[in-house]
DNA sequence: TCTGAAATGTAAATTATTGGACATTCTATC
DNA sequence: GATAGAATGTCCAATAATTTACATTTCAGA
């Protein structure tokens, strides 16, 4: 499953200036992961950043029974661990490794030398996290106050938007569904809906919006 | 509607050292609002940086029929207005002052002259936004996943958590519903099952965990 | 160009949640 | 210690969404 939050959501290494990212690789310790390799357990207390290089990881919970619920799947330039660091907080997630991938990991210490000595370092962190945080309370409210057709027309705008693209969107409706947190059945209904009023295409394994301007109209006046 | 999310969470303000908390006193423009005076209109492009001083502001949208949907309820120490410096948007709500209210207002430029000068500033601002998140997504798995009467159980003792109080929640039933994307109706039933459990006991605009150990216990199985 | 796995579409039965209506309980204040 | 207003409890009809089950479509690879 692939939350589709992160997906979108601005690489914290794409917006530093250059001699930050080569402090944060010299500082760093780049550890290579195999497809399916642990990173990091869901309670653990040691405090430190990692950033992805190469690859992707998944971030999830593993259930007692052995299921992964997955929550989001990070690729280059996303950070995780600023919870440790910053909120006081053990890892909330546990995370492994989609595929052959590389992880810089800066621990507390070092992390905290960088930080203090570079605020566009601060600035890049606050800028991802602010964003994901504005998302996660349009999703929220969408998901609390809106019916499923309108967030998932609300949903769907939203991360378009942010993503940059903001025609075509990849994924299946699995996952989409997961996201919304609605039935992968009742997903296709709300589609077939939007389609029916011309806001969308329904393709295999992605979504269209062959007009992005009277997608935004519609959810301005009904959202 | 009190959104209770914001509640709990660290003021901005009780993170900083005194000096930083002085330099932010003598930067700011601090205004009085009168009760339902508007702060800010959502749609607002002007970046700024807002804390309260004393009293509370409403967070939310209007709607085009004059009703209001409140999202949050800011009080003393806690800010908005990150979005518009951190993450390139405009105001995403509407802010008016529940009652007579103080409110420190920093220009973009006087702030981030603050921010560069000093680390502590982004570190609690940091820490403010982080936990939040961190918050939004425990809700988040928490409406996606799991029935009313377990999300219920599992949000109020992450809220709890986050207070630092962990054993008495005061808020009306209405508002905590609100905050659940529940009906009122619906979170009395959800209350009362939890009760029968031993879980919670009910009072009359409180909410009291008899045994939080318990508690945590039983949500970390069900959960 | 087949073919099978993956993804999507659809319908009926079931379940959960809402919303209205009203009863009950609590608490501050007179 | 009455009392009014606020908050909570409960029932039920209406509705929205899920689940189950199966049909159909799409696409990649043999």
């Amino acid at each position: 499953m692939l939350d589709l939050i992160t997906t979108g959501s601005p690489a914290f290494m794409s917006m530093l200036p250059d001699h930050c990212v080569k402090d944060i690789h010299d500082a760093a310790n780049l550890v290579t992961y195999d497809a399916g390799q642990l990173v990091h357990n869901r309670g653990d207390a040691k405090p430190g950043i990692s950033i992805v290089k190469s690859g992707a990881v998944h971030v999830g919970i593993y259930g007692a029974d052995g299921s992964f619920v997955m929550t989001s799947i990070l690729g280059p330039g996303q950070t995780f661990g600023e919870f440790t660091l910053f909120a006081g907080l053990p890892r909330t997630h546990d995370i492994t490794a989609a595929n052959k991938t590389q992880i810089y990991q800066l621990s507390a210490t070092r992390f905290t030398a960088l930080y203090e000595r570079e605020p566009d370092i601060s600035r890049a962190l606050l800028s991802a996290t602010l964003t994901r945080t504005h998302l996660l309370l349009e999703m929220m409210d969408a998901m609390r106050r809106l019916s499923m057709r309108d967030r998932t027309a609300k949903i769907l705008l939203t991360m378009l938007q942010i993503s940059g693209v903001d025609d075509v969107f990849e994924c299946r409706q699995s996952d989409l569904a997961f996201t919304l947190g609605v039935s992968r059945q009742s997903l296709s209904t709300a589609l077939k809906q939007l389609a029916e009023l011309g806001l969308v295409e329904i393709g295999y394994g992605k979504i269209m919006l062959p007009d992005p301007k009277a997608m935004r109209n519609w959810v301005a006046i009904h959202c």
